[in-house]
DNA sequence: CTTGACCATGACGTAACGTCATAGCTCATT
DNA sequence: AATGAGCTATGACGTTACGTCATGGTCAAG
């Protein structure tokens, strides 16, 4: 005999044994997230422990706040999970990115505030502004239109870190390998293999999209503008850029950079 | 002659002035948090110059992450600027911290979502407690009713670095003034200082509120059950509390610890 | 029978606008 | 003068995840 437990629960042991209001379980009910196996004669919600299971998911989910429709979504079809989770990990990092602006405008405001009695705003300004620009990890984005942008941010979403720096890996190989190979006839096999992993690479970043390629081309172009600090980290030598194009060329593909 | 530049904006203008959109000034005018200096014939918002300065103000709080209400009350009340801030700084750090926690279980799962298949739901759940539990920087506030516990976060939200770290240091001599005088008649004028510093800093904590302090007792009493890594940082020596526990006796004082 | 504790549904409130829908005004072109 | 582009206004509903009543039925204990 197993240990029988109780089986059916009321609304507010339910919530209680998931740490949650019986006014949460009334919502879930409503949005069919989560509803009650059955009801009693006088419309009571009954709960089980299969409901049990379910609701914990919420609430874990939850926690890593995810909305609930989504949470909806990922309970119906779990296939996503892993998608859902590399999403979500991305935008608390950025939330998380926004709260520390803040917390560092607010620490830099108390500061002025001490030696000066009065606000002042115009430093206030500048104070955001500053820290704003200064984790610029986005300086890329002026250079795509709004509806590339956007699209952007999905794809970098789904990159998980192992493939970041796989993607990453293989351009130093492929940098290595170019440069081993500026002798070459850019219209030779070799040279043509090269600029065939140079396009599966940059394939893999715009997704084929040609919103973004355009944006990507204009951020090129624009390398004289592009802040100090990257200049080292993107900067391609002109060399292995030559190499390229003119392998590309040869290779008929109308793919810029 | 100054430059005489214009000195009212349409709507559409002003709006871009400060980055807002048209939508967020109609609704700044309908709270009464900004309203346009005149309305033209027609009934169109004019903004001056002093409204943008304004509106910039609002601009900067906002990105800070105040409430609207909250900005309203302070550009009326500038007095309270710097407390707000406290108070600001407070909630963010704590958003931060919450941010962390779920960043730190979606890295798990993910790794976990690695190895196995399919999701391990009772895994998950484990990550979230053991995370919470990791860092409870607030195991104080089981000995709290949710009464004493608001106000004790209110109060928090108000302590400076700079103040806590006075009163940390303030303690920390206090104890080794008794430390040097454990030798002493707990009545004696001498001990009886000792006692009245003690009562002080308590009452900095308490801020003289009998919910906080039947809490901090409760807690006090049941040193057995703390966490163990805080037992080093806030047992205190039982010969000192039991000298000030004496002295206090004797001051006749009924605060008890 | 009356409490007190628990249940249900329904509806409004919250924060900061976004997004229509409807309608008037203005300037410039036809 | 009529028309269309572009700007303006007000009003109202939608969003998120419930909290907080308001109203009324249910159940076990005394």
């Amino acid at each position: 005999m197993k240990p029988k437990t109780q089986t059916v629960y009321h609304a507010r042991q339910f919530a209680e044994l998931a740490g949650v209001t019986v006014r949460a379980l009334h919502h879930y009910d409503h949005l069919g997230l989560l509803k009650p196996l059955h009801r009693s004669a006088n419309g009571y919600r009954l709960y089980s422990d299969a409901d049990l299971a379910r609701l914990e998911q919420i609430v874990v989910l939850k926690s890593l706040g995810l909305p609930l429709k989504q949470i909806h979504g990922l309970l119906n079809d779990k296939s996503t999970l892993r998608q859902t989770l590399r999403r979500q990990h991305h935008v608390l990092l950025e939330k998380r990115g926004q709260l520390e602006n803040a917390i560092r405008a607010i620490e830099n405001a108390e500061k002025s505030l001490k030696s000066k009695r009065a606000p002042d705003w115009e430093f206030f300004k500048q104070i955001l502004k500053e820290i704003e620009m200064q984790n610029e990890t986005d300086w890329t984005t002026k250079y795509y239109s709004k509806d590339a942008q956007a699209k952007i941010e999905e794809r970098k979403a789904l990159w998980s870190p192992e493939m970041q720096e796989k993607v990453s890996k293989e351009w130093a190989e492929l940098f290595a390998d170019i440069e081993g190979s500026l002798g070459e006839n850019p219209a030779s096999p070799k040279a043509q293999t090269l600029a065939g992993r140079w396009r599966k690479l940059v394939h893999g970043f715009t997704g084929g999209d040609p919103e973004i390629q355009k944006g990507l081309n204009a951020m090129y172009a624009d390398q004289a503008n592009w802040p100090e600090k990257q200049q080292e980290n993107y900067q391609i030598r002109p060399e292995i850029h030559a190499f390229i194009m003119k392998a590309m060329k040869a290779g008929g593909s109308a793919t810029k950079c």
